[in-house]
DNA sequence: CAGACGTGGTG
DNA sequence: TCACCAAGTCT
């Protein structure tokens, strides 16, 4: 089988026969491709923490986390989420920086945001009742195409298709069809998962709307791979047009930029305390979120940082270095900060955890052993040697 | 419609 | 090291 690539060199002078204009798949094979994949999912279903679940708040959560998300991320965060916001209404009534520090980590931090004002929304004006249809759910901020049409047809059994990456990809390969960013291109897929939905449950306690839109997101995660997809494994092989061959666009390429950080901490009777750096409420990226005083490159040219590491940011890898500045003495670092007072705090280490760190900051401070998983340990190698 | 928005795993 | 990209939404 053939794996996945680029098809940089892909000629306009393509079709090798006059096809017809819509490949999808015909009746009989529909027929086979749900029933194949429905058989599949009841045996290699992954047991997830939101598998099972009968509780449209929940269902939500978890369809809000899971965007762009990873799933073994969403898993680390999804119950303690839930344990400090176990219903809407205590959502709502939470302050957003508690809610962002539940966050923490997970990225898209405007998720959260949204999560929350449509937690009050649902409060407010909708007696705390989460909306049973995808129409409805459609208005909640956040809640786009996809999300209302998994939390529509997975709490609610509302017969209606779910469009992800995972089940592009799967009916781009199954049909046979290139991938192409148009209209046209996105309404085949629409129409080709429409057709493939099944009607709702008539039986209590089923639901095959629901059941289907996660066997064709389960399929895509586990069987029908981006890269290297394992057809010999999968439930519709026989109804397959490619059988792995998927063409893609070129996408856009990386940046690197090297970046620097203070670690500056000092004693005090209640503990250890760690300099941070709230950043701007207007700014685009991580609003109001705390992390580390950045330095400039020039103020530490002549130092070695007592950490590296590699984090990406979308389209940029950052080279990432910090720099520790230790108690009174070394205010040379200290005063490269070019951050003004204002925004500037001494934070307790005991109490990070409830402070909406980004996740780089988090990341940095945990593997400095400031901050423990749960956020509750006095420091101990603040002085680790450089790598 | 293109670009912005986070992070961590993978090969 | 680097590119790719995962259960998208908003502007």
């Amino acid at each position: 089988m053939a794996s996945h690539r680029s098809s940089p060199d892909l000629k306009p002078e393509q079709p090798l026969l006059p096809v017809a204009l819509d490949p999808g798949l015909n009746h009989a094979e529909a027929m086979v491709f749900r029933r194949h994949l429905a058989a599949w999912y009841l045996r290699h279903a992954r047991e997830l923490p939101w598998r099972g679940v009968s509780d449209a708040y929940r269902t939500w959560v978890s369809e809000i986390m899971l965007q762009q998300t990873r799933v073994a991320a969403v898993i680390d965060h999804y119950d303690r989420f839930l344990r400090l916001f176990p219903t809407v209404v205590a959502l709502a009534l939470a302050p957003e920086a508690d809610v962002l520090a539940a966050w923490s980590g997970l990225g898209y931090y405007r998720r959260a945001r949204m999560l929350h004002k449509a937690a009050q929304f649902i409060v407010e004006t909708l007696n705390g009742a989460i909306p049973e249809s995808s129409a409805e759910l459609r208005k909640l901020p956040g809640v786009g195409e996809y999300t209302s049409a998994a939390i529509a047809s997975i709490a609610f059994g509302e017969s209606i298709a779910v469009v992800d990456g995972n089940v592009e990809r799967v009916l781009l390969r199954v049909t046979g069809r290139p991938e192409e960013a148009t209209a046209a291109g996105r309404a085949f897929i629409q129409r080709q998962a429409a057709a493939l939905v099944p009607h709702k449950a008539r039986t209590p306690g089923k639901n095959a709307p629901g059941d289907h839109n996660q066997a064709m997101m389960e399929l895509g995660a586990t069987i029908c791979l981006p890269r290297a997809p394992l057809c010999l494994h999968c439930p519709v092989f026989d109804v397959c047009r490619t059988r792995g061959e998927h063409l893609t666009p070129p996408r856009a390429k990386q940046r690197s930029e090297t970046v620097a950080f203070l670690l500056s901490t000092r004693k005090k009777a209640q503990g250890v305390e760690v300099l941070l750096e709230q950043r701007d409420h207007a700014a685009s990226l991580m609003a109001g979120m705390y992390e580390l005083p950045p330095l400039p490159l020039d103020a530490v040219e002549d130092r070695e940082p007592i950490l590296r590491l590699r984090h990406s940011i979308t389209n940029t890898n950052y080279y990432v270095e910090i720099y520790a500045a230790e108690g009174t003495h070394d205010r040379r670092l200290r005063r490269a900060v070019p951050a003004s007072k204002d925004v500037l705090s001494w934070q307790r280490v005991a109490r990070l955890h409830e402070l909406p760190l980004t996740g780089l900051a988090r990341k940095v401070l945990h593997r400095i052993d400031v901050l423990s998983v749960g956020g509750l340990n006095t420091p101990r190698n603040i002085h680790v040697a450089a790598p």
